[in-house]
DNA sequence: CTCCCTTTTTTACGTATGTAAATATTGGCG
DNA sequence: CGCCAATATTTACATACGTAAAAAAGGGAG
């Protein structure tokens, strides 16, 4: 529209003739200001157009209201569903959530993480690569402002605060489901990448031992180089069924994207996994990627809770920005999964 | 490490004794300082802890070196694997990214356009969300600053420069593939909030004519509240199958996420879609999914240059911000999609 | 009408850096 | 040794707003 723009609040104030610093309290909160003023403010911001400058805004706040989030992948639905969760609970706190992605490179990792000390963030929230990740980074961050992880963990960071799935707790429960109806699972892993995949590859094992089974382990070496998780659960099963081994045996897949993957290659064998079968082929997975119910089969799973992760790693940063703990310890929050039953076991 | 901290660029200068002006430019750019100088710096930079405020460096600049992209949803790969090309692209040109997710809500685009102004960004862009969109944010951020739309664009936003896929062109040649090789296709829409949707009904319509067929499309109602893709494809090609319709025609969904629920309806009554039975029960989608090639049966569609899209765009973008246009003509850049012959048809 | 309290305005300074102009320094060369 | 050019430093101001303190204005009660 044709609104007169107006770039400073000094041409503001002059504009509608109240004082600027009576504009910034009445930007930074209206009820700080007479509501008869807050009114005439109103009625002059509906004749213009003004947004008022976010750096300035922020560079002599104590704080900025931005948090800084972290992924390490975009093309995930599990990861993209965990920050949409982020989003929105940072959203109805009222802060600006400045997200960037890792692209599996420690470098941009690296680099998002001097972005948010230059940006002073009130924290950072950040879900880490694997392996690969230079630390040194989690420290930084972890030194200098309110920080929290999330999803998985390095073994070597233990004083942080993290919120994430109970993988003993999940994987032994669709374990103990496999075992309870039909045969002990194979795990189908994958090369050593992923610190979730380790948990969950103990956790099964351990399991396991529990019931008085064998724990048997397939898939943890590289199959290629740029491997995708789908196309290492198809190659590894693949593998496995055209030597003529696993035809009868229930398949617990480290991720569902794995199971995806593997499905499909006892699919090109002829082989229909499912519960139905007592004691048949079975293949499961773990996470509840939101494409589970809508593949042939449907797949067998346990979910992890995105939601109460995120927003769990949401207000405990909350908590650690506003300072009021009564003590420092790291807190640790895991949360249950929950069994999907489906059609593949 | 316990290196000592530096906060500002003046104690910076006393700390290595080098004027705040002369490391203004050095911070900018190393080579406008002379090389000596320059290693008397970095001598001294890695000594100490010290990163430049990003807001005061932006405060005063012509350019911020930022831009903003806003997409509509996360859950999407879609969305995701255009992001990521936008990022890297972006990346590569020496420009922070500044990415908000809509969410499906057009007050959160609206917001995310105020913020982008509000930083004083390069330039913007933007995948819109559906019809829901307040037309208004994208003039907005038009008239304001170098701007250019992804992937779908609203008919009534005809005056913009716009990065897309040729839906006539990747449409008609799946049509076409399908008409070639058995039975012309019935199409799988979905109901009417997204403008691609119905480029490519269109585009379907128009090939199918031009070839001397009927076209007949289906699944624009809705079919409940909170669908999503896969369930309303499911849904729509289920409600044909148990009335005994189809059961032998070729369906074109309107995109994969479709497709992979209409294969899910087609397998529970016992169909198969494949192109090895001539003539017979087929489907086929548009986008190029990821999950494409992992599904049972695996998908035929018909791939957008999502890569080509993020790219442009990005190039665009710079081209507008750099200011070096011969005319101010809005440019059209629409790139052909290509055939991904799988299984399923 | 005056006093007192609340709210606003005025004034002034702070935030961390960009930027331009004037001045000083340095190095190379004749 | 001295001059010129390149570079660095000094100085000063700019960016747009937060914030605090002092002064002024406004409004209600007595």
């Amino acid at each position: 529209m044709g609104k007169p723009r107006i770039n400073t609040m000094e041409e503001l104030s002059a504009a509608i003739g109240v004082s600027r610093p009576t504009l910034s309290r009445f930007f930074q909160d209206p009820s700080l200001v007479k509501p008869n003023t807050v009114a005439r403010i109103e009625a002059g911001l509906a004749t213009v157009e003004y947004i008022p400058n976010f750096f300035a805004t922020r560079l002599n706040r104590k704080s900025t209201g931005m948090i800084g989030v972290i992924i390490p992948y975009l093309n995930d639905l599990f990861f993209t569903k965990l920050l949409e969760s982020v989003e929105i609970a940072a959203m109805e706190a009222g802060l600006t959530v400045i997200t960037q992605c890792s692209h599996s490179d420690p470098a941009i990792e690296a680099r998002a993480a001097e972005t948010f000390i230059s940006m002073n963030v009130d924290g950072a929230l950040v879900a880490p690569l694997g392996d690969h990740s230079d630390q040194a980074v989690y420290r930084r961050l972890q030194s200098r402002l309110p920080f929290v992880m999330m999803d998985s963990r390095p073994n070597t960071m233990q004083g942080v605060d993290f919120v994430g799935t109970n993988h003993t707790q999940s994987t032994g429960l669709i374990v103990e489901y496999l075992c309870r109806i039909g045969d002990p699972p194979v795990f189908l892993a994958m090369p050593r990448v992923n610190f979730n995949a380790l948990e969950r590859e103990a956790a099964y094992i351990a399991k396991m031992e529990e019931l008085g089974f064998k724990p048997q382990v397939l898939g943890t070496e590289l199959v290629n180089e740029d491997w995708h998780f789908e196309k290492h659960g198809e190659a590894v099963l693949n593998a496995e069924l055209s030597a003529g081994r696993l035809a009868e045996r229930s398949i617990l897949c480290a991720n569902d994207r794995l199971a995806i993957g593997a499905i499909r290659a006892a699919t090109r064998h002829g082989l229909f996994p499912g519960r139905s079968k007592e004691g048949g082929f079975r293949i499961a997975g773990h996470d509840d990627y939101p494409l589970c119910p809508n593949i042939n089969p449907s797949l067998t799973t346990v979910a992890q809770d995105t939601d109460a992760i995120g927003k769990k790693a949401v207000s405990r940063l909350l908590q650690k920005i506003s300072g009021d703990l009564s003590d420092d310890t790291p807190e640790i929050s895991l949360f249950d999964g929950s069994l999907m039953l489906r059609e593949s076991a």
